[in-house]
DNA sequence: ATATCTGCAAATGGTTTGCGGAGGA
DNA sequence: TCCTCCGCAAACCATTTGCAGATAT
């Protein structure tokens, strides 16, 4: 059965502030915006709708080296950039990869999903010096 | 100038440990693993070589979903594969897509390396069980 | 000789959780 | 109504770090 789950102007605002940015944010920044509309809001309170957003299949957790998770308003697969130099993270315009998926079902496994991101330096960085 | 480093027998014993295993483990098994040969080495080693052999280019640190990193004795860029069921990771023998990045590049960005995982149930979940 | 490394233990910091009260369905 | 969610604050836990002594080079 599905799981109960309310609709909370809480969870409405995280939902909102995450599908309205392209910054691929931590969930401090996520705290961080939505106490401006919500002042009273708390730490603990966006950890668990960032949570239950995920398990609903809404937002994507996203995490890379760091020692914190980003969040991505985005659910549906796509990949990603990460800049090592601004430590900015895009989303790839590119299509696709099922095909990657297929050599691996060869090999045996179940595979549901997969996961690629490409390292670097932004252009933004690239234009701005020679050397990092 | 290149870094001054040092092949303490700590260090050593770490390198070995990974380069010994194919279970991509967390610091915390290396620990217990290293324990029974140096068995007064402490925790905070264990994490400042994993971190020097991680800048050195001689292992390579792993991010998946979870709270914690692992870590892997083999360097050279390739794939893995997650279950979700058991929780283990798979070296993957797919040859590298380097093309991949070219198409990144056309957009832009400088890509320096990247990193693809597959996610789903391995050969012996599936075996096992029907249903999740 | 001496700069780096070690063991120890405490600190750090992102994330989770227990609680009693509030509020969505 | 009633079950889930909230704010608060403490707990959690992987990882980092300060220190004084040890050790690789």
């Amino acid at each position: 059965m599905a799981k109960a789950s309310r609709m909370t102007k809480q969870k409405r605002l995280i939902l909102e502030i995450l599908r309205g940015t392209r910054v691929h944010p931590t969930a401090d920044w996520v705290y961080q915006q939505a106490r401006q509309v919500i002042p009273d809001i708390s730490l603990g309170t966006v950890y668990r709708n960032l949570r239950l957003l995920c398990e609903a299949g809404e937002i994507m957790e996203l995490s890379f080296g760091s020692t914190f998770s980003r969040f991505d308003g985005n659910p549906l697969n796509h990949y990603h950039f990460v800049c090592r130099q601004c430590g900015r993270i895009y989303d790839l315009d590119l299509p696709l990869r099922e095909e990657l998926e297929e050599e691996v079902r060869r090999a045996g496994y179940e595979v549901e999903h997969h996961r690629l991101e490409f390292y670097g330096r932004c252009p933004e960085c690239a234009r701005g010096a020679g050397n990092p």
